[in-house]
DNA sequence: CAAATAGTGTCTTTAAGACACTATGCC
DNA sequence: GGCATAGTGTCTTAAAGACACTATTTG
């Protein structure tokens, strides 16, 4: 980020308002167990939290000290819940009123990552975090405003999917291109032609090659990896149809 | 904005953390004079404020007993400075870092507003806010970081007017196909072909038509008005190519 | 060879681009 | 009539959809 610290010629000073509440979410997706999930965690269950024992979105209050930006806030908390380095990771968008934090006025920026499926190690839920099946995500009553930050989120992700190579930051590299339909299949809930996904995919030219993959029964793949890891490619038309864009606060 | 406030079994209070600094900030687009235009704010020239005299964007701290939600408040910010009551109004995204602002860690929840050609009474710029040509502002150097969100503001308008019908937002109506068609090229800053226009136009069915209109010279055009204010149409493919989005803090 | 999966070819369909054409209003 | 502007028609082109076909690997 590009930004110009004057030389004051005097002390400039913050005025006398009351600050709101600052916080940052992040909607972790998968594709795991052919299923679409998120990422929840639950809230701990003393009376003195807002919203005791609800699931929620990993976030947090910003820490002024550690975080230099909302993004790097962002990433701390994704790497603190999944321990991904490197994900795909942008700005959702925020969300900020009198009403949403019975603890104050509460904004919130939330991001929206991809990540490819964790190993499935020992007991799943066992812990504070884990993995939801985004519809089931959806019908549980989470806490804040939650249920309509991740519903704004999938919608985003669905949206962005139609015309993106999206879905290739949801696979661990090498993947093949029926694995990348198949992921494109389960984020959009339906099948697609093999024909045309695969002139698509190819002529978007952000895929390289990195040899055969043999992949049990049949004839075997080639795999690929993404060229760019930092953005998705943009292709010259949607699948099907576009949603409408949707309001927030 | 649906919220659930759970009945706290005990007080719930805020932690105890540093809070940033939170602002909403708009950028108010139009077209005039044949030129898209953005609505600036020069700030008082006193030596305790940061970037004294320099222009800016609208905008300002959260009121947290005046505005209900983000949204209102960039209602509120963009009512102050325009008078509009219901214009096209979006969210563009949150930058937030400890360096953006001399005052301390800040984070500025950033709207999108698409207005009418104001009425050009008297003196131009004699006021506090003026009307900028959008390239000449982006060579400004203006306050904080509003460059660079000014850049990200510029880039997703014109992204999105490559597939939808926000251009229409910045009419007064009821307007004219060829006068969309030249608020299309001012926004896009090329020609477009008559033919094809017209028949994306009217096969997105987002117009309704309110009469003939003269125009001085030459045959006397059909006047549309939008038939929904709140949103945008969404055409199946984009006017051309589409740009790789960028990221932000 | 059969089953399973990977990958290709061909035809159709949709909507944009190019560009020439017709229509209507004012002088 | 002539000019200016509004509006239409026709052909081409890019890329998606449908669907049948060929190719390669394992048992």
């Amino acid at each position: 980020m590009v930004t110009r610290k004057p030389t004051p010629r005097a002390p400039v000073h913050a005025p006398d308002f009351e600050r709101p509440l600052v916080t940052v979410d992040v909607v972790i997706f998968t594709v795991r167990d052919e299923q679409l999930q998120v990422l929840l965690v639950r809230r701990p269950d003393t009376a003195s939290d807002p919203f005791p024992g609800r699931m929620a979105l990993p976030g947090g209050f910003i820490n002024v000290a550690l975080d230099a930006s909302l993004y790097d806030c962002a990433l701390r908390k994704l790497e603190e819940k999944t321990g991904f380095e490197a994900p795909y990771l942008e700005q959702l968008g925020s969300w900020g009123s009198a009403s949403r934090d019975p603890r104050g006025w509460c904004a919130t920026h939330v991001y929206f990552a991809l990540v490819p499926p964790p190993p499935n190690d020992g007991a799943p839920g066992s812990e504070a975090s884990q993995w939801v099946e985004v519809e089931a995500a959806l019908r549980k009553r989470l806490a804040f405003d939650h249920a309509e930050i991740l519903a704004a989120a999938v919608e985003r992700l669905r949206g962005k999917v139609e015309y993106t190579s999206l879905p290739a930051f949801l696979l661990s590299e090498p993947f093949t291109l029926p694995q990348l339909q198949r992921t494109y299949e389960i984020v959009l809930g339906r099948p697609m032609d093999k024909s045309a996904f695969r002139k698509r995919m190819l002529d978007a030219q952000f895929l390289a090659e990195t040899g055969s993959i043999e992949g049990g029964a049949g004839r075997t793949a080639m795999g690929y990896r993404v060229l760019d890891r930092e953005r998705a490619a943009v292709f010259p038309r949607t699948f099907r149809a576009i949603e409408t864009p949707s309001s927030r606060d």
